[in-house]
DNA sequence: GATTATATGTCAATCGTTTATCATATGTCA
DNA sequence: TGACATATGATAAACGATTGACATATAATC
């Protein structure tokens, strides 16, 4: 592979000449730079950018952290951010934590001495000492690390209150909640005290039920929803923390011969593309998922050249009607 | 962020030490080998892989470019191959073109800048020889390029022709396809061909209508379905080139009042797990994503290390059938 | 004719690591 | 005693670029 030095000696140029070419300093003529142009060309010359990063300490690489890029959300997510990491110049490092915590401890390393330019943390099992310890520039999703960290979430209390209010407004009488694991330290959990909070008020009965927010056992979700349904026959209203959840409950609500939204109102989160490609179509809380990435890396980029930004960014939510409410 | 040198200064030892410490070669005493761990422990000391990536020649990255991540396909490719990846001491960038030829060739280029260790291309929208240019290894999806270059891909024809031949022989007599962009060169358009046989050689009646594969215009889906319901009101199976358009096929059969599978049968391609969320469960060509995912890394290694390995690699399809047919 | 802007070159240091070479110990074994 | 194995160090080159300092040459301008 050509170097710097190659199209140096067959543009007779110097290596300097060439590198001012490359980036625009000093006086180049025309013709020159023409020249230099024309032998990079031929020689199909590349910059090699790990020589630059080593020396400009900047790798021009963010890396992602995510639950799976194969859940809606955040192959959403993953889309927008590499998206406009491109917009800023920047590459996307693409890591799947499994919600494992040992692999999302080695990740954070990998990223590390790949140096980084910063992270997006969405996936969230560490404890709070070991986000310190990363040094570079990171970006939380959807949790709160403390006051120095940023964080990007939406209004979950706000979203939780919207479902439920939804249907309680629609007449239903006892309502579940499905939602992620609540051990985790997440801003989601806020959407589950949103809905103990409206359901309290209005005197609604309700069942509150955990998952593991892992979709690669769907049979969990089919199992958990069916046992719902056989032990609270009487349920008519369900407020699943994300669609796929949502889906699912539209699926054994119908198997179990219910018809919706006439005996069960369901309403999911997140507002994935998926949710429309749903017969009946969902009814959801959206996120503005290409928001979330976009700030992300627009927080990786002001802390990177030192310009002031925000701790806490709380994006609004919106409740999406469609059929299934 | 500390170096090398930093250890060595604080570990008392020289850099040579810390070296054969860190790459394990040579004579180490274990008290020092201990005595450089903890220092490195004590400094947070990691490896700058950059340093590295330039003397060895090697980033232990590969590029992953694809049309979108956030295309159930491509999500859950890209979640395999960065499983793979991760298992080979790869680190996955990831790139999504949309299609955009001029996105996918700066792509192509920058990975070439990255010196990227492979490339897998799951996006082709790129003239052949542009891709000889590229000088490191490539792993093709679902296309060839020519003798030289490995591709992957599972068997398109075999798979149009178990879903036709299911339409035909659950006795659908005017059957619709809609695939993708026939005009990109891909091995997916198989499965058009096979359709066209299989529905000749029966003598059933049929219609061909092609799409620009882009996810992000759902209504575009929604429009050309609804069109060829109108046109062909008569129509009673619809073969669709992947869930996701199968999903709206669903949707808007329903919409127009036929009941599935009674009045229409409906078959997608891929199997993603998005097919199973449906009500009622899409019936699919299942390819075997996470073996593609495999290989293609796989691909990738062999290369590298100079060891034999196929050119053309075609992987089994599977009939699935739910609830649509 | 002196000054200045333009254009290019040489040289060397730097980024953080690896590795080869050579040197220098100490300890062990025949 | 000599031959080896073990353990560590010093030094320098290399990976591929950037950059500052300095030199030199031509052309334009006053």
């Amino acid at each position: 592979m050509a170097t710097i030095n190659d199209v140096a000696l067959k543009a007779g140029v110097s290596v300097t000449t060439v590198s001012r070419v490359l980036n625009n300093r000093g006086y180049i003529s025309e013709a020159t730079r023409k020249k230099v142009y024309e032998t990079m060309e031929e020689l199909g010359y590349q910059p090699n950018e790990i020589a630059r990063s080593l020396l400009r300490k900047q790798s021009h690489i963010i890396g992602l952290i995510i639950p799976s890029v194969s859940h809606p959300f955040f192959s959403e997510l993953a889309r927008h951010v590499e998206y406009y990491a491109y917009q800023y110049g920047f590459k996307v490092l693409l890591c799947n934590s499994h919600l494992d915590p040992g692999k999302e401890k080695v990740y954070t390393e990998m990223l590390r001495r790949n140096r980084v330019d910063g992270i997006i943390m969405g996936s969230h099992t560490l404890e709070v000492d070991e986000y310190r310890n990363v040094h570079s520039p990171i970006v939380t999703i959807d949790r709160k690390i403390d006051d120095e960290i940023p964080f990007i979430s939406s209004e979950n209390y706000r979203g939780g209150e919207l479902a439920t209010e939804l249907l309680v407004s629609k007449g239903c009488r006892k309502i579940a909640h499905i939602c992620g694991n609540l051990e985790l330290n997440l801003l989601a959990n806020q959407r589950s005290d949103a809905f103990r909070d409206v359901v309290t008020k209005h005197g609604v009965e309700h069942v509150i039920i955990q998952t593991d927010m892992n979709v690669f056992d769907q049979e969990q979700y089919e199992r958990i929803i069916r046992r719902l349904l056989e032990e609270h026959p009487n349920v008519d209203g369900i407020f699943a923390t994300s669609d796929i959840i949502a889906a699912f409950a539209v699926k054994e609500c119908m198997k179990a011969g219910k018809t919706i939204p006439r005996d069960v109102r369901i309403i999911g989160y997140d507002d994935v593309n998926a949710a429309s490609w749903l017969t009946p179509e969902l009814t959801s809380i959206k996120q503005p998922i290409e928001e979330i990435g976009r700030l992300a890396v627009e927080l990786i980029r002001k802390q990177l050249e030192g310009e002031p930004f925000e701790t806490e960014n709380l994006l609004p939510v919106e409740l999406v009607e469609r059929q299934t409410t």
